[in-house]
DNA sequence: TTGAAAGCGCTAACAG
DNA sequence: CTGTTAGCGCTTTCAA
């Protein structure tokens, strides 16, 4: 036995030895480049059996310059939004035998850089991002500079040109609202993750409806301004106590927000504006005891399975998040593959799933406010 | 300007070059080791902010034998379980600087094979493996004998010696249904993914309750034994039309199954094995209009936070699943590490959480086989 | 303290 | 068709 010590993983040479060949003529057998005399490729292939030899990818990387993986930089894979996003992402890449490493950033951008800069140290192939909030874009410029592509998902970046792929917020929740407006609602609060920032920017000057919606390429933002849009469009006038903010990601936070908003008066409809947020409301609407529909509708983001589970079943708007992954995951190995198409947002469609949770409103919207 | 062509990204040589020293003492400077003058380390951290270099860690890999990085192979990240699974297994490798390869077998055993493949072509320092159903463990031979360290979660393998992170399923089981046995049901129906073949071979012999026990790892297996040793405690005969296998793992079979149940007589409590099954269940008594705790208990596996959402919200058994990956994890990076401990099954504790789902059986379990 | 050179495992260019 | 050799980027002897 001229193998090695055992606990250590055979290489070429290995096999090389066993076959009685070679290196290079192991590897051409191997991995099926040039040619090689039938008995030795026999020969070789036994070796390689006998051994369990598994060629080193990191070697064929590092000649090969390319890794067959891309990274991906989420929020927080226990999210059901990221775990299907990433599912998606997962089966795109598989498609083209890539392997996938996720990074969570839990929305911190600190964070996020901190896993680009890991990412690229690995030297994976491409990026996949869900960019945190925050106005550091340094170290996406590092990655186009050094010629990593990079693809957002669910939301874009001001001034990084690059790939996205994304649901139209402002669209979705427009159609939204729109929906809630039709059936009679007057008092429709958002709950949304808008920072406050963004909310100043807009309280400051609600006409500005459109620069805002430019001005953040955020879905929490966008759905805002869906959430406005629909209301100017149907002349009811946009209420500051309407519109309530998270302050802060969490089913908890929007909560709070919510059973606040009810001891000054009460909306006829809520509307959340991801899986998070309809979290908080539904919970929020519970601990009140208010009956849904009847006393107030909801309308939720996400068709999550527990939407379908619970009384009455919620009506929410649906998002393609496989596909959304999926679809970034081919954007991003094509990028990899040496398209030098234009950069280009990619806007895949959401859907309205009117459920049991939405109604017309029952009382004439007697808001009483304390 | 010296550096190279733009599109690639910077080497210790890009650096070295610019620095004006040598490649082995820019390597010196930036990772650390040896001794560097303090007038060229600085040089050298100059050139290497300007040129954003980030060391290879391909190279470094094929040096130091190890990547910093572990492989996960995991059911499908979009269920919940093993979302959660998989944030607390890269919670416990960040702690210690390492990354997470991501896989999905659809508990397809062939396809595990071949991620364990993929993954040990990348070199990943060591495995999660959430093994799937199935006889071949050659694959798990081949990890063992390159020496590559191996933990099972959630089950863990007949004949592969291994460490593995999970939970005591029959235990957990025996528990829930000794809390509905308690509260005075008597026709008790489990819910669960035991394939056909452990259900036969349980058929075959009632008795051998023991022996199903060691011959199965799975968690299914498991719940269900707990399950009768339940039943035998309280001298309560266990009845085959009790044991409802969704045969393939979606809660669309398990909803079949439940709903077949119900046509022939009625059990006044279902018990679910985990967070799928309980979800086929759930909407199987809704389906069939049956009002939970009234008519049938349900108790549920998996504190989700769907569970609390519905009417009533579900008495639950209670995994800690975070950490159970936590724990993998730490395990895993212990083993390569180099520890050589005995191998070991870990157990973590579940907890039942009474909520509105389960009651005494209104009606003296009447049941009726048409 | 610094530099030169070898080697991790693979592939590719070049000889034979 | 097969073998020799060089080199991917890094770390680590070994000399100077």
């Amino acid at each position: 036995m001229t193998d090695r010590a055992g606990s250590s993983q055979p290489t070429i040479r290995d096999v090389a030895l066993r076959a009685g060949v070679s290196r290079a003529t192991a590897g051409r057998a191997l991995a099926g480049y040039g040619n090689v005399g039938e008995e030795l490729r026999l020969k070789v292939e036994n070796a390689s059996q006998e051994l369990g030899y598994r060629p080193n990818d990191l070697a064929r990387s590092m000649r090969e310059n390319r890794t067959r993986t891309i990274g991906v930089v989420c929020g927080d894979i226990e999210n059901p939004f990221f775990a299907r996003l990433v599912r998606g992402i997962s089966d795109g890449a598989a498609l083209r035998d890539v392997e996938v490493i996720v990074t969570n950033t839990d929305e911190d951008q600190l964070r996020e850089q901190k896993k680009v800069d890991v990412l690229l140290g690995k030297r994976v192939d491409g990026l996949i991002v869900y960019p945190a909030r925050g106005n550091n874009i340094e170290h996406f410029h590092r990655l186009k500079r050094q010629g990593v592509p990079l693809v957002f998902v669910d939301h874009s970046m001001r001034n990084v040109p690059a790939d996205a792929v994304m649901v139209d917020g402002a669209r979705a929740a427009e159609a939204a609202v729109d929906y809630l407006i039709g059936l009679g609602h007057e008092s429709i609060a958002i709950v949304s993750e808008a920072s406050r920032a963004t909310e100043a920017t807009f309280l400051a000057d609600p006409e500005a409806i459109h620069d805002l919606e430019t001005a953040t390429q955020r879905q929490s933002g966008a759905r805002l301004v869906g959430y406005l849009r629909a209301l100017q469009k149907a002349g009811i006038p946009w209420r500051r106590e309407n519109i309530l903010s998270s302050d802060g990601y969490s089913a908890e936070r929007a909560f709070s927000a919510v059973t606040k908003r009810f001891q000054h008066g009460a909306p006829s409809a809520l509307f959340a504006t991801d899986n998070v947020m309809t979290i908080g409301a539904f919970r929020g609407l519970k601990a009140l005891e208010l009956a849904i529909p009847d006393d107030v509708s909801l309308l939720g983001f996400d068709d999550l399975e527990w939407t379908r589970l619970v009384t009455p079943p919620l009506t929410v708007v649906s998002q393609p998040v496989l596909e959304l992954g999926r679809m970034a995951a081919e954007v991003l190995l094509d990028r990899i593959d040496g398209s030098t198409d234009a950069f280009m947002n990619r806007t895949l469609p959401t859907e309205l799933i009117v459920r049991g949770s939405t109604a017309g409103p029952r009382r004439s919207a007697t808001e009483v406010t304390a």
